[in-house]
DNA sequence: GAGTGGTCTAGACCACCGT
DNA sequence: CGGTGGTCTAGACCACTCA
């Protein structure tokens, strides 16, 4: 198993500091031979230490050290602006697009409505430092929020919806699993296609356990730590 | 992109029920010629159905379409073997070893003690139908839970805390994110070295907020979804 | 013992990035 | 435009699983 060993061998790099963060890899052709091996056992290699979120790769540019992950509590309404800056990061957001849609089978099931019932869709692309880390795809049930792409929906929806609607988040619902990026998904996180992903799809509700929106957000593994604290409900022993 | 390709056709077999769950794929030699393509490809699209939870591997055994996840949420006290019933599986777990020992350095820095402090480690591997899913490194204060390793503890600490010592969980604390499989966890696991990995990691507390134990928890991720509900604090807009 | 997956070699071509 | 990463080929050997 000589790719545990070159795997050991970037991450002492890593460690050592030869490397650090944000730091471009060598190039393959460079490792390969430093390693002596062929490019493809030391890709094996680097996808592993991919997988540990101590590197990452961004297409056709290289693998780059990953820098300290941003914390994500989802339990939480604090948006991303927010639990950006908490990180010590500086927060962007880029529209990619917003318009009206038909929900999708998936859409419809998150929202529970019927497919092709209308909503709003808002797609964004979200950055810290400049570094691309999660695409979001919004899907909203129009008639609590009429009229709302023409508001400033680029930064924050939690804002739009509390200071506009005054409907802010009261309720969150949350799933969380691993996936890979495809498309234009991964075009825009600079990820090569079928790169590894987090998955977080979420369900929001208002205090009167209305229905407002979910989103399907694809994260850079590397870039997301999901953490929180929870009082836990204790059920009987014969649940 | 031929790899996107056959990823599709072979995901094309599962959904059209040519291959059901838990079922064994081809021989990688059988696909690639099937598809008309080298091992070294097939697998890379076959790796990138695994990150998406369609297929796993069993190290040596070969490539099975995965069943249904568990839901794991992590703000209950649910136990394994509740969650496990609750999704229709029939859970049982494995002790693979307890005792004493001194707390490491990630140990020490999630049960706030000085390194080296003496603990309970035990180690669990825990099976839904006999598929094992998850293997769990429990660190436990001694001092709440003086005598534990006398129990049994195979099953359900949770249940060990609560009916012999009256201290059920209140509150825990946890972080998400993605690892890989390595040594003799991924044996346990059946996985080859190397293979991602939903890495859990949890601080739990009793009523009065007293630190009880943390868990390190390993995950096959198409065994898992991470799923729950929270009522969400709403914070001030100058925060 | 046959066949499988795990691992590795030594190349190749191409589109694209950065200069 | 040179060099890089993305992708692919056509093999090989070995340890291990399974019949």
């Amino acid at each position: 198993m000589q790719y545990i060993t070159i795997k050991e061998g970037v991450a002492s790099l890593i460690d050592r500091g030869e490397l650090t963060a944000n730091k471009k890899l060598p190039t393959e052709r460079a490792l390969a031979e430093q390693f002596q091996t062929t490019r493809v056992t030391l890709r094996e290699a680097l996808t592993t230490l991919e997988a540990e979120g101590k590197i990452h790769r961004e297409d056709r540019r290289g693998w780059f050290v990953s820098p300290p992950s941003m914390i994500y509590d989802p339990t939480s309404t604090n948006n991303f602006n927010v639990m950006a800056s908490k990180c010590g990061f500086v927060p962007s957001s880029k529209l990619i697009q917003a318009k009206q849609v038909g929900a999708s089978q998936e859409v419809a099931e998150l929202l529970n409505v019927p497919v092709d019932t209308q909503v709003y869709r808002i797609d964004r692309l979200r950055m810290l430092d400049d570094r691309p880390v999660v695409v979001t795809f919004n899907y909203v049930i129009m008639e609590n929020f009429p009229g709302l792409l023409e508001h400033d929906i680029e930064s924050s929806l939690t804002d739009v919806y509390r200071d506009q609607y005054q409907k802010p988040y009261a309720k969150t619902h949350f799933q969380i699993k691993t996936s890979s990026l495809l498309g234009e998904t991964a075009q825009l996180l600079r990820a090569s296609t079928g790169s590894p992903a987090m998955l977080v799809q979420r369900v929001n509700y208002c205090a009167e356990g209305v229905l407002l929106d979910c989103d399907i957000e694809f994260w850079r593994p590397h870039a997301i730590k999901i953490e929180s604290t929870a009082s836990v409900i204790t059920t009987t022993k014969n649940n």
